[in-house]
DNA sequence: ATAGGGTTAG
């Protein structure tokens, strides 16, 4: 407890503070210190502390300390030696330029680059550490233009000549910034120099030619270098994964490896990472056996690394084990074995890490909180996504852009556009990420006007869209049936920009074309372009026939379907609906009899909605719910409400879910009317009900919801296996296509 | 006064 205490004695002997005020100050600034002395930065500094043997040492000189202070980044410890300076006052003239060099580092490494600024311009007299250090600090505050600034007046007006450091500062610099042409003008400057030479500026050299796509010039400075580091190597590795070129990553590796370079920590962390991307959990656990059995002590980093390349290998339960054990563990931990289960879908799991999290006083940071929103989005747990946002505003963390990305996700997800529409207005910055993220959370919630309309803001902003983006375009294209617009984009907007369009894309054409009623088209499409289609592809074309009632076509395509695929489900319930709906018992019959003889069986209808944080949650007919009598009685009294609407129950769309298909009966209490009817009981009127089902809604569920939405006048909200149903007013946003 | 870990749109 009286750690500091001793620690603040030790440090006025040591630095010879004698007056009474000057003991005071460092112990009151210490007294302010978040950790003990001693734990500050223990390996530097306590060799300082027990050598000296309280007295004072010439080891413990100030300069060393505000060293250790800056590594630490511990402004608080820095500000005490800065005071003390100030106190003491003892340095002769010739040396204060060192000294303040040391100060503007420590302010720098501090973030406070105002202070350092001003030191540096009351300087009288400056050196090439007091502009480089300088340099250091816009360089690491991302600001370009100020390093050039500093680097023509140090040259021009106190004509300094620049030395490896001060260049190697300027390079990265331009690599930070991506401002690639003023980076290759450093390298001409370095090669006419001879500053080349040193293993500073070859380094930054590299890693600005692999941070850029320019992999090729990185590699070649790294061969006509004599002598590269593992320096070099984990450079080049770092740059080379930056652009996901795994397999040149391999080859580096391999040189490293005949060139005998021996690993250090970094290397382990970047070799767990191509791991990681190749999901190559064989070579990830050999590579974990040769750590061990190295030399090398396994720090946080390495730990973290590990913990993500067991998640990413699909294998949680190793990454939990060695988290487990682990007796150093920060935010990067946390957060790394919380996406390991976030990945593989063990949400809750995730989100119940969180509480154990706290309980350890780390706090999270904007990863962890986009972890845990994109857990609460895969439950669409919108309670869980209330509470985390507000965690999210009580920490500052709301206008940041991966926690704002996040929570456009779990709000659109979990049925709440119009909660991620807020979020989106709100940011202050976005990447491709956030308008990717709701233009496609307008296309699941079938809102496509919205979703192109967002696109063309996006157009406008000089945003460039991607892959992703016009798998959301080209689906919204698909719901307006805007054809031509849709076929636009797909044949040239997409190759302008250089995108190489991709099984997806094709897909959305397909139901593009398909939806506005031209089958055949869609299937010619299909036909003539060799591309690998899919089942999701075909599921498409036959959804669309069931839905315009083209009973030969779908028949067809369903017979190909189920040749080429023996196990999705979706296409045997599809080709029964068909069936059905014209009323061919004898075909439903024959699914049926398929379906059983292939074991293909379909997994029960489930739906589930939250009410005060409790999730609900529903099967077909369900009367386990404490409450059933009560819910089918609401469900009767709606039923009766919706006839005078037009309702007449739709046995047709509905017998895949009836086990003994004469109870039509049943189909009054699919699971997902339950939970609507239970929403409207437990929910306060006004309040949009949010339900979730397994499975593609049913006909007679649709219909009757529609109407239901009027009569009780509520918006219901229904995510099923594909998409968002929003009911209002006896309209569905599907428009009564999906 | 050089390097390294965790998140995301389909």
């Amino acid at each position: 407890m009286s750690g500091w205490m001793d620690s603040a004695k030790k440090l006025c002997i040591t630095l010879k503070a004698n007056t009474e005020l000057e003991i005071q100050s460092i112990a009151m600034a210490m007294l302010k210190l978040p950790v003990p002395i001693s734990s500050l930065a223990p390996v530097k500094f306590t060799p300082f502390l027990s050598k000296s043997n309280e007295l004072a040492s010439p080891l413990l000189d100030p300069m060393k300390l505000l060293k250790v202070a800056a590594d630490a980044k511990n402004l608080k410890f820095g500000r005490v030696i800065h005071a003390h300076l100030v106190i003491t006052n003892r340095i002769p003239r010739d040396c204060r330029v060192n000294q303040i060099n040391s100060l503007i580092n420590l302010y720098v490494k501090c973030d406070e680059l105002f202070i350092a600024r001003q030191m540096f311009d009351r300087m009288s007299k400056r050196n090439v550490v007091s502009w480089c250090a300088l340099m250091a600090g816009y360089m690491q505050n991302g600001s370009p233009l100020d390093v050039f600034e500093l680097f023509k007046k140090m040259i021009v007006k106190d004509n300094i000549f620049p030395n490896e450091y001060v260049i190697a500062t300027v390079i990265s610099s331009c690599f930070d910034s991506q401002m690639y042409v003023e980076g290759k003008q450093c390298h001409g400057f370095s090669l006419k120099s001879g500053l080349e030479l040193h293993q500073y500026v070859k380094n930054a050299l590299i890693q600005m030619y692999s941070k850029c796509s320019d992999v090729r010039a990185a590699l070649k400075i790294l061969d006509t270098v004599p002598g590269y580091d593992v320096f070099c190597y984990n450079l080049v590795l770092n740059g080379l994964l930056e652009h996901s070129h795994v397999g040149e990553a391999i080859e580096v590796l391999k040189l490293m490896i005949d060139e005998g370079t021996k690993w250090n920590n970094a290397t382990f962390v970047t070799i767990f990472r191509i791991c990681a991307s190749l999901k190559d959990l064989k070579l990830g656990k050999h590579v974990h056996a040769r750590m061990l059995k190295s030399d090398i002590d396994d720090d946080v980093y390495i730990g973290s690394s590990i913990i993500d390349m067991y998640g990413k290998c699909g294998n949680v339960l190793s990454g939990r084990a060695f988290f487990d054990q682990l007796q150093n563990r920060n935010v990067v931990s946390w957060t790394a074995i919380m996406a390991a289960y976030f990945q593989n879908g063990f949400f809750e799991e995730a989100l119940n890490l969180f509480s154990k999290m706290e309980i350890d006083h780390i706090p999270p940071n904007e990863y962890t909180l986009a972890v845990l929103l994109n857990s609460a989005a895969g439950l669409s747990a919108l309670s869980h996504g209330d509470q985390l946002h507000a965690r999210a505003e009580k920490s500052g963390l709301k206008g940041n852009v991966i926690v704002g990305n996040a929570l456009i996700i779990m709000y659109s997800k979990s049925g709440d556009i119009l909660a991620a529409q807020l979020v989106f207005s709100n940011m202050k910055c976005c990447d491709s990420i956030t308008w990717n993220a709701i233009i496609t959370g307008h296309s699941h919630h079938c809102i496509g006007k919205e979703a192109l309309n967002i696109f063309h803001d996006m157009l406008t902003a000089r945003e460039c869209p991607n892959y992703v983006t016009f798998i959301g375009v080209l689906s919204a294209c698909a719901h307006l049936s805007l054809v031509d617009e849709g076929l636009y984009y797909f044949n040239h907007l997409m190759k302008q920009l250089g995108i190489v369009p991709g099984l997806e894309h094709y897909t959305c054409i397909v139901g593009l074309l398909s939806r506005s009623g031209r089958l055949d088209e869609a299937e010619n499409f299909m036909r003539s372009n060799p591309i690998n289609w899919d089942v999701v592809a075909w599921r498409t074309l036959l959804n669309a026939c069931y839905v315009h009632r083209n009973y030969d076509k779908g028949k067809q395509i369903a017979e190909y379907l189920l040749q080429m695929d023996h196990e999705d489900v979706g296409s045997y319930i599809l080709l029964s609906n068909m069936h059905a709906r014209v009323r061919r018992w004898d075909g439903v019959v024959k699914v049926r009899k398929l379906m059983r003889e292939r074991n293909v069986k379909k997994e029960p209808g489930v739906s589930w909605l939250e009410i005060r944080n409790i999730a609900h949650v529903f099967t077909s007919e369900d009367n386990k719910h404490p409450e059933s009598s009560q819910i089918y009685e609401m469900i009767r009294d709606l039923l009766t409400k919706i006839r005078p609407l037009g309702y007449v129950p739709d046995i047709a769309g509905v017998l895949h879910d009836i086990e003994d298909e004469q109870k039509i009966d049943n189909l009054s209490y699919h699971s997902e009317k339950l939970a609507v009817a239970y929403g409207l009981m437990k929910s306060p009127s006004g309040a949009p009900i949010r339900v979730i089902k397994n499975l593609r809604m049913c006909d007679d569920c649709h219909t009757a919801i529609k109407l239901i939405s009027k009569v009780a006048n509520r918006t219901i909200i229904v995510r099923d296996a594909n998409r968002f149903h929003h009911f209002q007013d006896g309209f569905c946003s599907c428009g009564d296509y999906w």
